[in-house]
DNA sequence: AAGGCGGGGTG
DNA sequence: CACCCAGCCTT
């Protein structure tokens, strides 16, 4: 183990670690708002979604009386949009069985759905001053060097080891693990950094295994990649008399669950199937993109149709682009503002 | 073009 | 437990 690691830590943070963060020193509902958002996505992308979440939804009976299209559009562009109803239902948990307040137990926090070990501890020691353990990407990273880890982290072996330096390393008492949480997460983002990691500035270079070794850039071992099949997808834009568009609400489980696009389908044919009553044929050719998702990748053919609404009644909602509120996905919005 | 990011769900 | 799922940004 190293000497004095989280007193430091904490010298080092205090110096040279982040203290404007907008979610820092705001109490546990914008932590645990944070966490969710940070959970797939970097800080300078959060912080502008984060400011207009907190506006929009500023308590947790807020977030919980809201309906779950509000929340959605507010999270729109940030992906793994499972993360915005996963706090939407927690918020409406902890409304009805918690009395309004998060709870400050490790075993109650992972009940929540969207909440597991390392957003828990982050909510406690960050959120409330309590002792709460992380282990997120930066954690990771920086345990993995310090203590030259191999292997594959997200394998169960890994872990364990993982959990347990983490949870040796952090201090006992809660406010120290508070400055402790934010220090691990600073260190990793600042310094003991994926690419170009500046060891030179970093407080434990001499006691970094892999410094020592000069195999910083070993750790942590990247994981093996799939190859990403590839698809075609048919964005098809209705749009009326008066120059609306329709918007469908897609399925909640599967790919931007919950948002709203045009109809998706993979041929023209295949939607102008659902659209007995309109023929698709007559679309006219608008452009196309290329997306990638973290398991395949997508080319995406727009298409627009001028159609009578009452050719379309009773399905989606008819809307012009620019004044649509709810959530629609990245690409899709590019391709109808394209 | 490839890699990284945390948690949920299923078998 | 192992494996699959999911969206965007940075490098």
């Amino acid at each position: 183990m190293i000497e004095n690691f989280s007193e430091r830590l904490a010298i080092w943070q205090n110096q040279y670690g982040r203290h404007e963060l907008p979610w820092q020193r705001q109490g546990a509902y914008a932590t645990w708002v944070s966490e969710i958002m940070l959970q797939q996505t970097q800080v300078q992308v959060v912080i502008p979604y984060f400011q207009k979440f907190m506006k929009a939804f500023p308590t947790i009976s807020d977030l919980a009386n809201a309906s779950l299209d509000s929340v959605l559009a507010h999270w729109a562009g940030l992906g793994y949009y499972s993360r915005a109803r996963n706090l939407h239902k927690a918020a409406k948990t902890i409304v009805s069985d918690h009395h309004c307040e998060i709870p400050k137990d490790l075993g109650l926090l992972i009940q929540l759905p969207g909440i597991g070990r390392s957003t828990a501890g982050a909510i406690l020691s960050l959120g409330f001053g309590l002792r709460g353990v992380i282990q997120d990407g930066n954690v990771r990273r920086v345990l993995s060097r310090l203590f030259c880890i191999h292997g594959d982290l997200s394998k169960a072996t890994a872990q364990k080891i993982l959990w347990e330096l983490a949870d040796q390393l952090t201090p006992n008492s809660g406010p120290a693990a508070r400055i402790h949480t934010q220090a691990m997460m600073d260190l990793g983002s600042l310094v003991c950094r994926r690419s170009k990691p500046s060891c030179r500035r970093c407080p434990f270079a001499d006691d970094c295994q892999a410094n020592q070794r000069g195999e910083v850039s070993l750790f942590p071992r990247p994981k093996r990649v799939k190859q990403r099949p590839d698809e075609t997808w048919v964005v098809l834009q209705l749009e009326n008399e008066r120059d609306e568009t329709l918007f469908l609400q897609r399925p909640l489980e599967g790919i931007w669950g919950g948002l709203y696009a045009p109809h998706i389908g993979s041929s023209l044919s295949k939607i102008g199937e659902q659209l007995k009553t309109v023929d698709v044929l007559e679309a006219e050719y608008q452009g196309e993109l290329t997306h990638a998702f973290s398991h395949l990748k997508v080319h995406l053919e727009h298409y627009k149709l001028k159609v009578h609404s009452q050719d379309i009644a009773g399905i989606g909602v008819w809307q012009p682009i620019g004044r649509f509120q709810k959530g629609v996905p990245a690409p899709i919005n590019t391709l109808l503002n394209g």
